[in-house]
DNA sequence: GCCTCTTACTGGACCGGTTAAGGGAGTGCG
DNA sequence: CGCACTCCCTTAACCGGTCCAGTAAGAGGC
C-alpha cells in the first residue's frame, strides 16, 4: 500500500471553521486568556472536526523551544541487548517526558567520536532541547562539548566524571564497600571483582573502592578483572578466577552487571563447583534475570526505572534554566539471595 | 551549570559571511546545481567557521519531508528490559538510518490506545515521516490509522495479520514446524511449547503451526501455555509442565524467547531434573544468553538486526511512494546446542 | 455623554529554511 | 551588432505555527 498525500489541515483551515483568525486558534492550544469559553469551544470544535493538532515543527520553528529530548548509547548492541538496565533506564526517562509531551530521540553509536558528532549534529539542527549524556569515560569530551554548544545536558554519572555539567548519580563506591563487607561478614577472605569496562569512569570508580575496602579489611586476596560487561567476558573472567589452585582461589565474585553474574554462575557449574556452597557469586543492578536462576542471584540492587525518571526531570528543570548541580539517588542497597553464602 | 542561551547561528549569518544570498546557502547545502564551485566553497567556509549546519525543523516545515522515523513499543518495561530481541532490532534499524541521517523517535507505552494515540499525535504534529508497527494483534487499529492518515508505516508480521499494510516477516510457521520435527527426530514424544501473549498474532501463528506439527508428526503428547514473555510466567509454565507424573510429562519443551529458556532451564534445576537427559529445552530468538547458560541453550537462530535492517530500508522505499507488499526474511534456523538430546 | 479600563479578538511580522521565478553578465552565432 | 542561450546568483513567496501591537466593543465611573 502506498501512502496516499493527504491534503494536510493547517491552523488556517481550523482558524477559517471556526469563523476566527489563526492567532486565535494559537491562544486556545495553548490555553492562554483573552478568548471567550464560547469561542474557545467553537475552535476545539473545529479542529476536532478537521483532526488537526498543532505541528510540532512549526511551532519549534516559531517559538525556538524543542520537545525533544537526545539519548545517545555508545556500547556494542551485543552487549546492550542483554543489558536490561538500558531498557529500564529508558523507560523511567519516558515516564517522565510523556508527562510534558515529549519525546526521546535514541541513538546507538560506536564510539564516542560518533557520540559527540551525533550530539552536536542534533542540537546544531535544533533536533533536541537537550541531552542525557550516559557512560562517562577519563577525559571525557562531553562536557566541553555541552559547554560550547550551550546545549542544555543532564549527565548521568559521578561529579568527579562529569566536568562541572549538572549530574545525577548513584553512591557505586559506597555499594561496593558495602557488597565486600558482606561477603567478608559471610568469612569470606579471598574475593574478586569482575568489573565493566576499565575505560568507563564508574567501573574507575567502583575499582578504587574495592581495593580500598579490601585493604581495610585486610583480605586474604583480592582481585579485580576488567571486561567490555559481555557475558562472554563475564564468562573468561569468571573462568580464570575459578581455575587456580583451590587455596588460591577466590570464595566469593562480585560483578559489575547481572549478565556476567549469570555468565559465572555457568561457567562454577561447568566447573563442578556448586554456588553458593563452593563459591559465592553477587551480582549488580538486579533486573528480573537474578530470580530467573538457579540459585537466584544476590545482587546489589536498585531502582533504575526511578533513576531514569529522576534523570529526565533534572533534565528538563535544566532546559528550563534551572539550578544544575549534583543530584545523588539512592544508593544500591544489597539483596541476598540464593548465591551467597558462608565459604566451607 | 546553567545552559547559556548561545545566540544561534542561522542561514542568513552564513549568507552574510560567504557574501551572498541565502538562497545560495540552501543550494550549496544540499548539492543542488547553479552555484560556480568557488562559491560552493567560500558557502561551506563560512558554515564551518560559523558551526552552522541547517535546521532541521525549519527544512521540514519548509520542505515537507521529515527526517524521524517513529517505533512505538508495548510491552511492560520489565519485559522488554529481558528481551535482547528489541534492542537488537532497533540496532538493525538505527544502521540504515544513520545511512539516511535520520533518526528514531522512541516510545514505551501501556496498551493498544496508547500506541494508537502516540502515533497519531507523532504524525499529526508532523513530528516523523512515517512509523514501524510492531507486535500484532487480532482486530489490529493500527492498520486502519495508518490507512486513515495517509501515515506510511511498515508492519513487522505476517500479512495474514498486518491488514494490507506494507510488512516484513519472518515464516514462523515454518520455523516452529521445523523445531518439532527436530525434537521428534531425536526421539521425543511428549513436546510442550511455551508461548508468548495469546493475543499476539505471531503467537497465535506458532500456536496454530505446534498443533498441526504435533498432530502430523502424531505425538504421544503436546502441550501449550500461553504467558506474557517474561522469564517469571516462563518459569512457572515450566514448572507446571514438568510436575506432572514421570510418564505424562513432556520430555522437551520449546520456548517462544530465550529469556523464558533460561528460566525454564533454572525450573529444571531446581527441580532435580538434568537438560538434556531428564527434558530438552528449545529456545527461540538466540541472543547471546544463550551460550551463556549451562548446558548452552539450543535455539531457534535468526538475525534480529539484519531483520531491523530490512525493516527500515522497507520503510524508506514506503516513504519514497515506492511499492509496498510483503517482505519475508529467512526463517529462523536451528541452533543445536547442549540442551538438547534424545529422551532417556 | 465622555473618558477610561477590560475583555476579546485581528493583523502581520517573524522563526529559518526551500524553491520557483527572475535578472544580469558572458558567450556563441547569424 | 543584435539576439538567444547559458550560467550563476538574487528575490520573494511560502511552510505552519507564535506573539505582540493594535483595535473594536462593552462595562463602569463621574
Amino acid at each position: 500500500m502506498t501512502a496516499t498525500p493527504t491534503p494536510r489541515v493547517t491552523i488556517k483551515d481550523v482558524a477559517a471553521r471556526a469563523g476566527v483568525s489563526k492567532g486565535a486558534v494559537s491562544l486556545a492550544f495553548n490555553h492562554k486568556p483573552g478568548l471567550s469559553d464560547a469561542t474557545r469551544d467553537r475552535i476545539f470544535r473545529a479542529a476536532h472536526e478537521l483532526g488537526w493538532a498543532p505541528s510540532l515543527t512549526a511551532r519549534t520553528l516559531a517559538g525556538s523551544r524543542v520537545d525533544v529530548v537526545g539519548l545517545a548509547v555508545c556500547r556494542p548492541a551485543r552487549v546492550l541487548g542483554l543489558e536490561p538496565w538500558y531498557m529500564e533506564f529508558v523507560s523511567g526517562v519516558q515516564s517522565v517526558l510523556a508527562e510534558h509531551s515529549s519525546s526521546l530521540l535514541l541513538r546507538l553509536v560506536r564510539n564516542m567520536d560518533e557520540e559527540v558528532g551525533v550530539q552536536e549534529a542534533w542540537w546544531r539542527a535544533r533536533q533536541i532541547g537537550g541531552s542525557i549524556l550516559v557512560d562517562f569515560r577519563a577525559d571525557d569530551p562531553r562536557a566541553a562539548m555541552t559547554q560550547r554548544l550551550g546545549m542544555p545536558a543532564v549527565a548521568v554519572g559521578h561529579p568527579s566524571l562529569t566536568g562541572g555539567l549538572t549530574s545525577v548519580w548513584t553512591d557505586d563506591a559506597t555499594a561496593v564497600t558495602e557488597a565486600v563487607r558482606y561477603l567478608a561478614a559471610l568469612g569470606h577472605r579471598r574475593i574478586a571483582r569482575v568489573g565493566g569496562a576499565a575505560d568507563l569512569g564508574h567501573t574507575a570508580i567502583r575499582t578504587a573502592a574495592f581495593d580500598q575496602a579490601a585493604g581495610t579489611l585486610a583480605l586474604a586476596g583480592a582481585w579485580q578483572v576488567g571486561t567490555d560487561f559481555s557475558g562472554d567476558a563475564g564468562a573468561r573472567a569468571t573462568r580464570s578466577l575459578l581455575t587456580a589452585a583451590r587455596a588460591d582461589r577466590p570464595t566469593a565474585i562480585l560483578y559489575d552487571n547481572d549478565i556476567m553474574a549469570v555468565a559465572g554462575l555457568s561457567v562454577a557449574a561447568e566447573m563442578g563447583l556448586r554456588v553458593p556452597e563452593d563459591v559465592s557469586l553477587l551480582a549488580w543492578d538486579d533486573s528480573q534475570l537474578c530470580r530467573l536462576t538457579h540459585p537466584t542471584l544476590s545482587a546489589m540492587s536498585h531502582d533504575v526505572h526511578g533513576f531514569g525518571a529522576d534523570v529526565a526531570r533534572t533534565l528538563f528543570s535544566v532546559i528550563a534554566g534551572g539550578e544544575g548541580g549534583s543530584h545523588p539517588v539512592p544508593t544500591p542497597v544489597l539483596m541476598p539471595r540464593g548465591s551467597t553464602a558462608p565459604p566451607r
